[in-house]
DNA sequence: AATGATAGACTACAATTGTAATATAAATTG
DNA sequence: CAATTTATATTACAATTGTAGTCTATCATT
């Protein structure tokens, strides 16, 4: 498996346009970042290009000068590997003791019990 | 509610030994972590201070010098805050689309499955 | 009481992150 | 083609984090 680059929060915002995307020129993602957040274009930049630097995005020139950036890493990938290491980080690894809490601090809603359920029946 | 210090990585190593203890000496908690990182004892007091400016931590003296230390915020209000976070930046909040996840990797044991149902029945 | 170990206060310094500005080069437009 | 816009590259700078060192006061020990 190849190793997974550590993404920033805000980076993060980046990776999800265009995990979206599948594929986005910087322009068309600064145009749907600075819609939700308060970023400048400049700043949105910076994020794309640490993001190469970092290998979690490879950028493939298209026409003259404009990259067009695609994900190294999946969105399933990322989520994968963010949600181990926060379980192990956080409730030495266990899902079930996640699970717990919340329903102890009544956060898991009735409708979402239900979802969580199904889910487990569809497993054997 | 109070507000939530951000802790960081390795703030919440220190974070733990105190929550298990209920309440320890700075040399308690060197002792400690000496043995299960290789943190040099500077770099744990600087820890300990940080949470202690950041409010999770409270310091109490004891006997001359020597403070005691205190969670100024318990382990499950971290665990809780965290979660949430952590599923609203990454799942948008749906701890199925989680679990889902989870499943589909097979990082989810039989035992666990069992677990996980088992805490869902307990729920009406 | 002098001595040495230690706790806490203050300081240090590089890497990462958030937040951008400036400089340069290429594309578009008049 | 010159002027303007725009993408990319380079640079900036403060806050946070990881990782400690120094300085001073105190505690335990000879």
């Amino acid at each position: 498996m190849k190793k997974m680059p550590k993404i920033s929060e805000s980076e993060l915002e980046v990776m999800k346009i265009i995990w979206e995307l599948k594929q986005a020129s910087s322009s068309e993602i600064v145009e749907r970042l600075v819609k939700t957040t308060c970023w400048k274009p400049k700043t949105i930049h910076t994020l794309i290009n640490r993001l190469v630097e970092k290998g979690a995005l490879k950028a493939e020139k298209s026409k003259g000068k404009a990259y067009i950036y695609f994900p190294v890493i999946s969105e399933e990938e990322y989520r994968s590997h963010a949600s181990k290491t926060f379980l192990e980080k956080v409730f030495n690894g266990s899902l079930s003791l996640m699970l717990a809490s919340f329903i102890k601090e009544q956060k898991v809603s009735k409708e979402e019990i239900e979802k969580l359920k199904k889910l487990l029946d569809e497993e054997v």
